[in-house]
DNA sequence: TTGAAAGCGCTAACAG
DNA sequence: CTGTTAGCGCTTTCAA
């Protein structure tokens, strides 16, 4: 009886406050508010009957009122180039997972590589008085102070993967100089002498830090072996490359491939050519890890983990919410996953 | 000097808010409010005034203090069960960039296949009193009843690609039993007569309708084609039934793979027997598109576009939102790309 | 142990 | 043309 009073009541109500509680059992909205948050200076009794009604009725606060008396939410942004690729991918999902442990939710923003959007999708994470924000900018984004700002506003940035070189700022990133430096070695063991060594976009501070590092390396072992450099800035452009140096009297006896775009036009160029790895070329590259497996045998790889680097992203987010000092720069290692094309 | 002195302000006070632009040029709230919505009422000085002022501060409107006002926010859901799929990657991609050009964000929420965190990701949709939810459901979701809910409250769902077979509700998916109609059209074409075709979990409804269609359509050509039909959880089981299927007397002219996740394993295989295509074997995939450009010659498949499918979603969320009628199927139309594998 | 009241920032009905 | 006022739902100080 009582009951489907109540359930009436409830079709009535589009939404339960807070002041609608208080009206049910004839107490303050203050009283139903703390009873509801455990307050000690509640008695037992009320506690009890107002949480039975909030359950009865099926309460849930008003987000909105929350976030517009705390002056926060709890939201991440983050801004991504584009999420079609397989590390941003891993890192999102990874994330996701994250803050969802703590009771945050992410929202995506993705920028295509455009500085103009980029900046509309920064905005857009100030208004919405994000709790913090995870970037990876896009090629040509040269002013970060927009990005700084938003610090002064209490809202942590944090930089992952594409990182700008400007110091002062909350970085994390996957060791780009080790695994440039772990692949040479990985070539050098296998006493491989002529290396198409395939890099992406030159401009890029990643790639000219992998190219050096990659250089050294092997000029570090003083053998007689030849790097033939080469930048590619599409799938495409990786299967010309190697298609034409094949053509060449002297072949390759490995290939490097900087990213999983270049790795995937050299391998169907090593189709196209009907070669056989590792026998007739060794292959090696710098990956997420999904790329290397549509192959046999499985491509080897130095790993760049967007899962791992998600979750250093996340701690590092949470460190800046605690009151951390406001600038670090972190970086996982790589490991060497061998699948046997090398 | 008066610029200066603005600028010192401007660093006094962290928010700029419409109740101090209303002190600084004396003038009340609501007038500037109005002036800032540009309402006729408002006299064209006093909108300068308002207006210049505004923008020399960069005020920006409270979106908490908006939402709490309006009751509603300019945020959607999108729930999946992981977004590591090239599928729901591309649609989520494609679904962020119509998002934004109407002004609203998009939520990530992974439910991990799994109907509890599925069911908890709703309740915060809920909860935040989204603009609308877009999900593709478990493969164990049974109650949709918590996702009718929402219809109650305002909140559009739409149903895509994975949904539920109760009808009274928005789904957008791509049309499952034409696609498979479609791959046996082409192997009829190719007068293919042993044909390998592996299926996904033969517990879905999605398989059970493709195989149907499939079998039908190859059936209807009368000829004397051998179908041999397998199901593959994994990657890795459509690999093994493939090398186990070339072990036998009579091998397969062609294979059939109902999903990405298949025709990896299928490819795998192809490279460890050492077989080309299309003239050892031919290769059909139902696709999204992604994967069947890694290998050469490129995989013909039939596309199931995320993509497409993120557009034709968001137009019935719009509908919805615009007060639509709330019950619709509707399905895209696939088509042949051919790669030069079959 | 509970209630009254103010205020977060904004909008809009109503009044001048 | 502009101002006053009330209110969205919640938290929190102050008062009883």
């Amino acid at each position: 009886m009582l009951h489907s009073l109540i359930q009436l009541l409830n079709l009535l109500m589009s939404e339960v406050t807070l002041k609608k509680l208080a009206g049910m059992l004839q107490l303050s909205i203050s009283t139903v508010s703390r009873a509801l948050k455990d307050h000690p200076d509640i008695s037992i009794e009320t506690k009890t009957k107002v949480k039975e009604l909030s359950v009865l009725l099926d309460y849930e606060p008003n987000t909105f009122a929350i976030n517009l008396r705390s002056n926060h939410c709890k939201e991440f942004g983050i801004i991504v180039p584009t999420i079609t690729n397989d590390f941003y991918q891993s890192f999102i999902s990874s994330l996701e997972n994250e803050v969802r442990q703590y009771g945050y939710s992410l929202i995506i923003l993705q920028s295509g590589d455009d500085p103009i959007i980029e900046l509309a999708n920064l905005k857009l994470c100030k208004q919405n008085r994000m709790a913090g924000i995870f970037v990876s900018i896009t090629s040509k984004t040269t002013d970060i102070n927009n990005f700084l700002k938003l610090d002064e506003h209490h809202i942590p940035v944090i930089f992952f993967d594409k990182v700008p070189s400007f110091e002062a700022c909350n970085k994390v990133c996957v060791a780009d100089e080790a695994a440039a430096d772990m692949a040479a070695k990985e070539l050098m063991l296998k006493k491989k002498k002529n290396i198409l060594s395939i890099f992406g976009n030159p401009e890029l501070l990643i790639t000219q830090k992998r190219l050096k590092s990659f250089e050294d390396t092997v000029s570090g072992y003083g053998l007689s072996t030849q790097l033939y450099i080469h930048y590619a800035l599409s799938s495409d452009e990786a299967r010309e490359i190697t298609m034409n140096s094949f053509k060449k009297v002297i072949k390759p006896d490995a290939i490097f491939c900087m990213t999983d775009e270049i790795l995937m036009g050299v391998m169907k160029a090593i189709q196209q050519l009907e070669l056989r790895t590792p026998q007739d070329v060794g292959v090696i590259a710098i990956s997420d890890g999904f790329k290397p497996t549509l192959y046999y045998p499985e491509i080897t790889y130095i790993e760049t983990s967007g899962f791992k680097l998600a979750k250093l992203a996340f701690a590092r987010m949470l460190a800046c919410l605690g009151g951390s000092s406001y600038a670090q720069e972190l970086r996982i290692e790589s490991i060497v996953v061998s699948g046997g094309s090398l």
